[in-house]
DNA sequence: AGGTACTGTGGGAGCGCTCCCACAGGTGAT
DNA sequence: ATCACCTGTGGGAGCGCTCCCACAGTACCT
């Protein structure tokens, strides 16, 4: 059991020093085998170890931090409403990859929300106290002030989803580009001619690359570029509820339609039962995500997956090595890492 | 703007002891006016506030942290696997209530979930590194050693959802036994004679008083005692089809159900369509928890709302009263403090 | 006039660590 | 033997706060 040594005025913990004297050794060499230092012999490391263990020794975080400058604590930043983090899958996917890396780690997650004004001054403010190590982005629009702060304060950082192709911060991303070329070059093969596109916020910078790799996958088989099969969407059901309804006044001929989320394709569908417009047979549907709703679609949704754990897990690694990085002077931001991860469509009834 | 004070050797983040220098008064005097005590002249006051808005003054937490013994951190611990935590509402409107109340004060929230053995333990040393001033508990079973570990520490915590009526920590709990006395007499009110319960885990003191509840309903109401119209389930979808076909077996005349839960009520329905009664005509549907899914339910379900949001702003309040009373010796724990609030019906068409 | 009691203030003494310099003792080249 | 250079170790000097004691100054009693 724990707990003995209640040697300080108060009973309270024990400290290094007690730890110290109880091993028969220094301050020093007992900080050393608290922080695997190499340079401890054998011999002195297991008298520590042990005394470690008799008095129950457990190092205080505070004090640490004052000597070391240091939190041991990243943030997650969420720039969301909490019930949009609820809601989507996405963030409880994230969250499981970062905590799934960080769990071999003496690193603490902390769960920031920054949805409103008054949340944001909060973070803000946590920030200046640099009460955390590093921090990791995630949905930031690209007009977010976020970045451009945690740059002045200097404090380490990694955005999943880059506000642009020149994103200064390290960033993690899924293929966007691959993924909506294999989702229409899966239509293209189930022998679709007239493949539409609803996009998603023409604002968010992956929603731009998924427009490209819709175009790159027509014009290399061969297609003509045809803007009128292109509807902005908004990601939300409603806008793509709106935008199917323009795509078939547009092009009635249409056969198939490639939406930029799932939750764009469940509005498209919609708007196609409505139009009575059969799935697959008339129109055939492709959403983006894989999520809950793709599965329990009627019928169920063929959608482009994205590694979402294991961009979480990406991102932990990135920020761990610019929080190692982050040395006194000399290099600073040599080498801006942007990482892309692999997508993978995943073919179901509804094309 | 921020950030001058580039007095340190390495142009770090100022110092009390720079902004003293600044406004011309002494360490204490900073530290007073930082900390809001009210011995401080205005003009001194005023001095040293000016002080720390041109020198972009933050305190360093760690330091503070250190000396005074606090961490101005709080947990809201979660006993169960992060899926659990998405997929329930009852999180995420206990944690918006948490949030809502924690929001005007310094401190912060960390979210740690225990779902299984691994992070468990990572909690408990967690905890025995005292990296928080106090714990929220919630959805804890009744035989979790974690409050005792607590007790143990002496760290403060409040439990929402008390495991027994001699829970010895704080709770905050909703009024189990009268919301199930108000699902039985609305139903007794709309004429069905033959109410029967399905229950929640047995294990769960909640569950209990829902039995409870149910009896006195029915016994104030005059009607003589049937056990036979109660059946246990558990809190599942499975568990309520299984039990109300059970009680469908056993008392096919019964007119109405209360189910522990809106997800076992979902169950029951189930198992009552498979039997071809109808919902209400035939028999009458209660719920709890009105959660998400009594709204959607087909037809929409009659359930027992809790007051989840003011749930946790009251856990809060409890809890640093706790952290504020922990004083040196004196008084400990000797008002042991239990708070139920009022739960509400909400009618719907399935009763 | 002396006492008592406040208010407001300065600054010493830590809080429990990490960092780093100093140094003992060993080892091998000169 | 002397020197150079390792490895392992002890402990001083902080890190930036809070706590609290001391004390000047003022106010109000006797």
């Amino acid at each position: 059991m724990a707990g003995h040594g209640a040697r300080n005025r108060s009973g309270g913990r024990p400290t290094l020093e007690e730890v110290a004297a109880r091993a028969g050794v220094g301050r020093g060499t007992v900080s050393r085998v608290i922080n695997g230092s190499p340079r401890v012999s054998d011999a002195t490391r297991a008298a520590v170890e042990a005394a470690v263990a008799e008095l129950g020794y457990v190092p205080n975080t505070a004090a640490r931090a004052l000597a070391a400058n240091r939190t041991d604590a990243i943030a997650l930043v969420v720039p969301e409403p909490e019930t949009r983090f609820f809601a989507e899958p996405y963030f409880s996917d994230m969250l499981r990859g970062v905590g799934a890396e960080l769990s071999d780690t003496e690193m603490q997650l902390l769960l920031i929300f920054a949805g409103n004004d008054r949340e944001r001054q909060r973070l803000a403010e946590y920030l200046a106290a640099h009460r955390v190590d590093g921090v990791l982005l995630v949905s930031v629009h690209a007009d977010d002030p976020l970045p451009d702060l945690l740059a002045q304060l200097e404090i380490p950082a990694v955005i999943s989803g880059p506000r642009s192709a020149a994103e200064t911060l390290t960033s993690v991303d899924s293929d966007n580009y691959g993924g909506a070329r294999s989702a229409v070059e899966h239509l293209l093969s189930r022998g679709r001619g007239r493949v539409a596109h609803i996009t998603g916020r023409l604002d968010v910078y992956g929603a731009q690359r998924r427009i490209d790799g819709y175009r790159a996958a027509l014009r290399d088989a061969g297609h003509a570029p045809d803007e009128g099969l292109i509807e902005a969407g908004d990601f939300t059901e409603e806008g793509g509820s709106r935008a199917m309804a323009k795509l078939l006044a547009r092009r009635p001929d249409l056969d198939a339609v490639f939406a930029a989320s799932d939750v764009t394709a469940a509005g498209a569908r919609q708007a196609l039962r409505e139009a009575g417009r059969r799935i697959p047979e008339d129109v055939a549907l492709v959403g983006y995500d894989d999520s809950a709703i793709a599965r329990h679609m009627e019928p169920p949704l063929t959608s482009v997956r994205q590694p979402i754990q294991e961009m979480g897990r990406t991102m932990i690694d990135l920020l761990l090595n610019e929080i190692a990085d982050r040395r006194p002077s000399a290099s600073r931001g040599l080498e801006r890492r942007q990482v892309v991860l692999a997508t993978e469509l995943v073919a179901r009834a509804s094309s």
